[in-house]
RNA sequence: GCGCCUCUAGCUCAACGGCAGAGCAACGGACUCUUAAUCCGCAGGUUUCGGGUUCAAAUCCCGAGGGGCGCACCA
């Protein structure tokens, strides 16, 4: 018999199990629900039988005995794994267990490939990623972490509209690369017969949209970058970008701050966080600090964009690095700071002030024009985003960009090209913005204290099999 | 891309130079209140793949492939 089109569930199994709460051992309520769900642990007893059927609510035992319930024999034969719907009295056992007293049910779907022990699950790491759907319903703390996941997103966007941003959505098909530096993936259009890239940073177009007159926006989504993988790096990954006219990076280090400490508030119930073992408090305010003051608290040395450059070439090398000769002071303090400071910043603590060598789309900073009005957040040892005061002057930003292209026709692939349309839409007048980013993956994995930026992914990137089996 | 580790039944794991095994799942049977039910029975394998050493290889060596971690790159 071919399975039905449709069940008529009455309740959740959570639901139905209310019923039996106040019932003592042996009682009936004498409610009759249908419930439906996956059949995950049989225990057949001859004249009757027992069964856990679960769902996204959670799970109750169904009951059943020859004398009651319909097709008696082919319920004891159910497989772990099959999908079943049932139709019965909420009643408790004389053991104590809620369970729906079967009458009658109906096959939904037969498994017929294990989901692994009943009791161990599944533990093996590439099974849990290349088949989620076996892991999702073997291991509880995988379904955990992507509702969380899910309820982060729902919130970060609920927390946004509340502000009066607008949600957009920008091309994730680029003629151009632009809006960080990295390596993009390339694909081809057909018939406008052209290269076309996966998106690596969705900022121009975001910027374009406020010199259009959306002043506060936002975008969540996917950006693919073709880079090596790590406990920390997908290729495809998920960001958000907000942009706001009138706006500088300090407005954003409270704006960044608040909205973490939220969404944790909203999905965790605290600010007060365990990660990994250790405790990591997000309430706010976040320390601050610029980048050139945490390399002297980190080295014990005054390194700045004056110090010369062998100077800071010999502090690099010192930290196991090999510098580039073509890098600049800004370039080598950073790369400086990456090597011996960010992995010990707990946090959470905003970087201030890079420089502006290594900010090609950020505004030089008020009071030194060598620097950027640029924060990037570390939480944990990590970069959680990255954030500035926008560059709105177009001549400026022109420099900028050739000042890019020449590194890339020195060979670094990841810098920047000159990007004319977006040039043009800076000449229309882009007001005093800000704009920052945040690392949606990484957010997820701190709140749901996991160390693989896989765990929060449903699908992660692997390498594809060559043949099934 | 480089280095280290790893791969045995559908799942979780043993065997670590001497006949490839267990538990769970599956399959057959017993059992009228179970909780990872229990009990009996049956079946399940080119030990990831390809070479080599050896009387003998899952085990040692070489190579390939998948995966993990670290480094590099980045968010």
């Amino acid at each position: 018999m071919p399975p039905p089109y449709r069940f008529d569930r009455t309740h959740s199994t959570a639901e139905a199990a209310t019923y039996g709460e106040d019932l003592g051992p042996g009682e009936g309520s004498g409610i009759e629900v249908s419930v439906a769900g996956r059949v995950m642990l049989s225990r057949p007893q001859g004249k009757v039988a027992f069964a856990e059927l679960r769902e996204s609510s959670g799970a109750i035992q169904l009951f059943a005995t020859s004398q009651t319930t319909q097709d008696f024999d082919r319920f004891v034969r159910l497989n772990l794994g099959d999908w079943i719907g049932a139709t019965g009295e909420v009643v408790r056992t004389k053991r104590g267990e809620i369970s729906v007293k079967v009458n009658g049910w109906v096959l939904l779907a037969n498994a017929r490939r294990s989901f692994g022990d009943k009791w161990r699950g599944v533990s093996d790491i590439e099974t849990r990623y290349r088949q989620r759907e076996v892991d999702l319903w073997a291991n509880a703390e995988s379904r955990e972490t992507l509702m969380l996941r899910s309820r982060v997103v729902q919130r970060m966007r609920e927390r946004l509209w509340a502000d009066g941003f607008v949600e957009v959505e920008t091309p994730v098909l680029h003629p151009i690369p632009g809006g960080a530096t990295a390596r993009p993936f390339v694909t081809h259009h057909n018939s406008l017969d052209c290269d076309l890239y996966l998106r690596i940073a969705p900022e121009l177009y975001l910027k374009r949209l406020v010199v259009g007159g959306f002043e506060k926006v936002f975008e969540i989504g996917r950006l693919f970058r073709n880079e090596g993988l790590s406990p920390r790096h997908n290729p495809e990954f998920t960001t958000l970008e907000l942009y706001e006219a009138y706006a500088d990076y300090e407005d954003h280090m409270k704006l960044f701050e608040r909205l973490v400490a939220g969404i944790a508030e909203d999905v965790l119930g605290t600010t007060n966080l365990t990660y990994q073992g250790r405790p990591l408090d997000l309430s706010v305010p976040w320390r601050r600090a610029t980048l050139v003051e945490l390399l002297a608290d980190a080295t014990g040395l005054e390194l700045n964009l004056d110090t010369p450059l062998d100077e800071l070439r010999r502090v690099l090398v010192e930290a196991g690095s090999q510098p580039d000769p073509a890098w600049g002071p800004g370039k080598l303090l950073v790369e400086i700071y990456e090597k011996k400071v960010e992995s010990d910043l707990w946090g959470p603590v905003f970087v201030c002030d890079y420089p502006a060598e290594v900010s090609p789309l950020a505004r030089r900073h008020r009071s030194n024009p060598d620097l950027a009005e640029r924060f990037e957040p570390v939480v944990a040892g990590r970069e959680l985003g990255n954030a500035f005061s926008e560059l709105i002057d177009p001549d400026d930003q022109r420099a900028r960009f050739e000042q890019q292209a020449l590194e890339r026709a020195r060979g670094d692939s990841e810098a920047m090209e000159v990007d004319e349309e977006y040039l043009r839409a800076l000449e229309y007048g882009l007001p005093p913005t800000a704009g920052l980013g945040l690392g949606v993956d990484r957010l997820v994995m701190l709140l749901a204290d996991v160390s693989n930026i896989r765990e929060v992914i449903a699908f992660p990137t692997l390498r594809p099999l060559l043949a099934l089996d």
